[in-house]
RNA sequence: GCGGGCAUAGUUUAGCGGUAAAACCCCAGCCUUCCAAGCUGGUGUCCUCGGUUCGAUUCCGAGUGCCCGCACCA
């Protein structure tokens, strides 16, 4: 659509127009803002439901192996003890007030040097492979500085987080190598907490989700025995979940509360399966992300590096989009093997095993996971759709939405206000089309006005009755959005013509 | 969390120690037979709270928010 043109949009440029034309605000404007948070305008609100409506569509209804659940967002805090959300959502990091970088405790060692005996000081270093010829190197080094004679005991590296009060006052920065400059580890748990029922007390903690692939977990059990599902299959689920990011940035893309899009994929436990599925899985959304107008030429997939996944994952894949702002993950599918579904076997004392008929056996299911952001999809929309190009030497701003997810399918205007029999036969097409899609209707200002506040907007088409529609032969201009391009037709081809546009 | 910058109308900006301006947008009306036309009218707590001052939108402090860098990001 708009790949030939650069397109070389600005932040600075988007979220104006977002807030301009009602597409998104910042939440709680009026009291200054809350860091984190957004609001949907009534256009964006649109554009959110289609793309939702879209996935639902596309992943679960057209979809024999896919079905659809809506777990609730606040639920036993066993859930995440089993998730491993209490323990290692939680990093303490640690900051070097001489540098000011900053580094996860769990991932800094350190280690007291000593000679002949005698504790000289400590060095530090990050975790890596060549960490313990880093440190014997650095202890050498203070070795010399402080002019020490005789044998280097054995260094004994330990992580941050076990360093006492004590030892923290003499453990150098990694980066400067001056002691006593590194804080104390600090917890920063990402998980919002609150308390259900009337007392605010540690029986009453619960927490909201930080994603919502554990409420899939948690009803694997009941779907396998209620959902007449055979392995493989999906669960979807749509829904929001919150995390509190220590820096929220780039608008929409990193917020505290969000809404996630995603399917646990259980396959049977085979080694040599899952890559198929996993590849499968990746194509699949790639394609979907071009069906909604994401131009393939801005999407690319990152493979996670072995050593950078997480603890449950064997491989996983970004899919990522190239915003104002850098590349970035718009999705991640990742193969989460049986980790979940065996921590949930294991915290709840119940059978997550799957009788596979076809072969006779009891296995618990490994399982493909594609999970996407709306907000980062919702604002790789935005992105890919902005546009600028001149009209007749005008300079003009162009929403090129796919048809499928732009927040009106179409505007229907009488070409004068004041001709009464224009109006009402305008209104008469609007009402007709309203009953199907999301129509908006304008009378206001000149013509030319209304279609440009249109394309802003990014509405696909404008339908404009004039004096032909009444006095002559019934038919009405259709204007395109992409191209100004104008054709006349009848008001009965208007309808099949938005539908092969739309649903087409 | 740290460092730097910024905060005036819906938007983009100007301006001043004596209660604020422009353009665009938006709304209503007039006019107008297809691409931001014209005319008339309308819409504003200078982010918040303190301090200095006779007087603060302006100077100072704190808070909040936004942007950039670092760090973090299941």
């Amino acid at each position: 659509m708009s790949e030939s043109t650069p397109n070389p949009l600005s932040m600075e440029t988007l979220v104006p127009l977002c807030k301009r034309r009602g597409f998104i605000f910042q939440s709680s404007e009026i009291y200054g803002g809350i860091n984190g948070f957004y609001d949907y305008g009534p256009l964006g609100v649109e554009l959110r439901k289609n793309i939702k409506d879209a996935w639902w569509r596309d992943m679960v209804q057209k979809r024999e192996d896919i079905v659809g659940l809506d777990a609730s967002i606040i639920m036993h805090p066993n859930v995440w003890k089993a998730s491993g959300h209490i323990d290692q959502f939680t990093d303490p990091m640690v900051d070097c007030r001489e540098s000011k970088l900053r580094y996860r405790a769990d991932q800094l060692f350190f280690s007291p040097v000593a000679v002949d005996g005698e504790s000289i000081g400590y060095v530090s270093v990050m975790e890596g492979a060549g960490m313990e010829e880093e440190a014997i190197e650095k202890a050498e080094t203070l070795k010399r500085k402080l002019a020490k004679q005789g044998n280097l005991a054995p260094l004994e590296l330990k992580d941050y987080t076990e360093a006492k009060e004590e030892e923290r006052a003499l453990i150098p920065s990694p980066a400067t190598g001056k002691p006593g400059c590194l804080t104390a580890p600090r917890d920063f748990n990402m998980m919002f907490k609150t308390y259900v029922g009337a007392l605010q007390d540690d029986s009453s903690v619960a927490y909201l989700r930080p994603e919502t692939a554990q409420g899939i977990f948690a009803n694997f059990k009941n779907i396998v025995d209620t959902g007449r599902v055979k392995v493989p299959f999906g669960i979807a689920q749509i829904g929001k979940a919150f995390r509190n990011e220590i820096t929220p940035r780039n608008f929409i893309f990193r917020s505290r509360e969000f809404e996630q899009l995603e399917i646990e994929y259980f396959i049977p436990p085979d080694d040599d399966l899952w890559p198929k599925y996993h590849r499968e899985w990746i194509d699949t959304r790639l394609a979907w992300f071009e069906s909604i107008g994401i131009p393939r030429s801005r999407l690319s997939e990152d493979v996670h590096p072995a050593e950078k996944l997480s603890h449950y994952s064997r491989a996983t894949t970004d899919i990522s989009f190239q915003f104002p702002f850098g590349v970035q993950e718009l999705e991640g599918i990742a193969a989460r093997g049986d980790y979940d579904l065996k921590q949930h076997q294991e915290f709840s004392g119940k059978s997550m095993e799957y009788f596979d008929e076809s072969r006779r056996e009891r296995y618990v299911p490994h399982v493909i996971e594609p999970s996407l952001g709306v907000d980062r999809t919702l604002l790789a929309l935005l992105c890919s759709a902005y546009d600028e190009d001149e009209i007749d030497g005008e300079k003009r701003v162009v929403l090129r939405f796919h048809p499928r997810v732009a927040p009106y399918k179409a505007a229907v205007f009488p070409l004068l206000k004041n001709k009464p029999p224009l109006v009402e036969k305008a209104r008469e097409i609007f009402h007709s089309l309203q009953r199907r899609w999301n129509i908006f209707y304008d009378a206001s200002g000149a013509i030319g006005r209304r279609y440009r506040r249109q394309d802003e907007i990014g509405t696909p088409f404008g339908i404009t009755v004039d004096f032909d529609t009444i006095e002559k032969d019934g038919t009405v201009t259709l204007r395109d959005r992409d191209t100004t391009k104008q054709e006349r037709m009848s008001v009965e081809d208007v309808t099949a013509f938005l539908e092969e546009k739309i649903e087409g």
